[in-house]
DNA sequence: ATGACTTGTAATACAAGA
């Protein structure tokens, strides 16, 4: 008995639907978590998605910003969900499946322009995100339960991670402090990058492809933003990952991919 | 090159993404 969950950035979940749909008759993940859906509660295309399968339903969504879902074939328990640094932003849910599995959805804040706290509040925030991120991890013991981690990140933390490393080391994103506070958050959690658990450090692996840079996706001009982690309880179930690149090259693509983690 | 494109909101311009 496999279980498979995709984590997928749609940017606006509204303008995405064919490719969703046209993801799930390729994939038919049992789990999809999405963000970014752009989207209040009351207008979530519930309905078409559960057209696709997806009974189950945990929706987070704000207008016009951020939003968070988890969509699943199986039952769904432990629906929850939390503010994190006083805001009430929705960049955050979390279930139960198969009466055991704990799995949390996040989008990162993307920190804005500028990789300065003092100057860039919305990079204050990013630091101060991924730090209450970590503070959880270790208050709650995490580590001890078996718990899958995923989502977009905003943060691309090795040299690999990025289409060029020297170029983007002071790019939002890919910055020292920002890949320190990644890699204390892992720490904290005790989580296994499953991503990186079977592609090599050393070998290049983009999940984020910009609209803005002509033909980025063409020249590979990619980053890692989108992650899947792991704690120690789920190591002996972790089975394969596979980045969904192509999806990056359907009509309309969402800038990044979907990215499926099968456990067995 | 602090830009390029895409989205939502609101009203044809702006904020936000990263």
């Amino acid at each position: 008995m496999t279980l498979t969950i995709a984590t997928w950035n749609v940017n606006s979940v509204r303008q995405r639907l064919d490719n969703i749909a046209r993801f799930v008759e390729a994939q038919a993940p049992d789990v999809l978590c999405l963000q970014e859906i752009k989207v209040r509660d009351e207008d979530f295309p519930a309905e078409a998605l559960r057209g696709l399968g997806y009974e189950h339903q945990l929706v987070r969504g704000e207008k016009g910003y951020n939003g968070v879902a988890i969509l699943s074939r199986r039952p769904l328990a432990g629906q929850n969900a939390r503010s994190w640094c006083d805001k009430d932003d929705r960049r955050h849910a979390s279930v139960r499946l198969d009466g055991e599995i704990e799995l949390h959805n996040f989008y990162v804040p993307s920190g804005g322009p500028k990789p300065d706290r003092d100057a860039n509040p919305k990079f204050d925030h990013k630091l101060s995100f991924l730090t209450e991120m970590a503070d959880w991890a270790r208050e709650e013991a995490i580590a001890d339960r078996p718990l899958v981690l995923l989502g977009d990140l905003n943060v691309a933390p090795l040299e690999t991670d990025v289409w060029n490393h020297k170029r983007l080391l002071r790019n939002v994103g890919h910055t020292p402090v920002e890949s320190e506070h990644m890699a204390r958050l892992l720490e904290a959690g005790s989580f296994i990058d499953a991503e990186r658990h079977f592609v090599p450090p050393e070998e290049p692996l983009f999940t984020w492809w910009g609209y803005r840079f002509a033909e980025s996706f063409q020249r590979d001009y990619g980053w890692r933003l989108d992650h899947v982690w792991v704690t120690p309880p789920l190591a002996g179930a972790l089975r394969s990952i596979t980045v969904f690149r192509e999806a990056r090259s359907w009509p309309q693509p969402s800038d990044h991919v979907p990215v499926i983690l099968t456990l067995g």
